[in-house]
DNA sequence: GCCTTGACGTTAG
DNA sequence: ACTAACGCCAAGG
């Protein structure tokens, strides 16, 4: 069955709002747990996008960072919002503007377990 | 309708 | 271990 692009932005809004509070998930396990599998960039483009449908309160995108857990949509936040939203979480960060990805990494299908 | 850019990731040197 | 280039899908110009 082919899925519509509706459906692939709807897909990636659900699983980011499926992210547990104190745990953050990259653009590419999101990517992959969709289907894609270097179109990660398209995620980030449907975050892109989150701004456009005004569902950023529905969907937790501050908690999606990058492979690397560097906060790089955080100039697309108002501020460093989306740093100190991560800190409400009780989120360790390595660096300034990174988390600990390696630490606080949670799957989609974490939730299947 | 073609080309460029973008909240990324992987592979190669 | 670090740096550079390519690939992927979608949207805007």
């Amino acid at each position: 069955m082919k899925q519509e692009n509706s459906d692939l932005y709807d897909r990636i809004y659900e699983i980011v709002s499926r992210i547990p509070s104190g745990k953050v998930s990259t653009y590419g396990a999101i990517a992959a747990y969709i289907g894609l599998v270097s179109g990660a960039r398209v995620v980030g483009y449907a975050l892109n996008n989150l701004d456009l449908r005004n569902v950023s309160n529905s969907v937790p995108a501050h908690r999606v960072v990058n492979r690397l857990g560097q906060l790089t949509g955080r100039a697309h936040f108002p501020g460093d919002s989306m740093k100190e939203r991560l800190e409400q979480e009780n989120v360790m960060f390595t660096e300034e503007y990174t988390v600990d990805i390696q630490r606080h990494y949670w799957d989609p299908r974490e939730e299947l377990i």
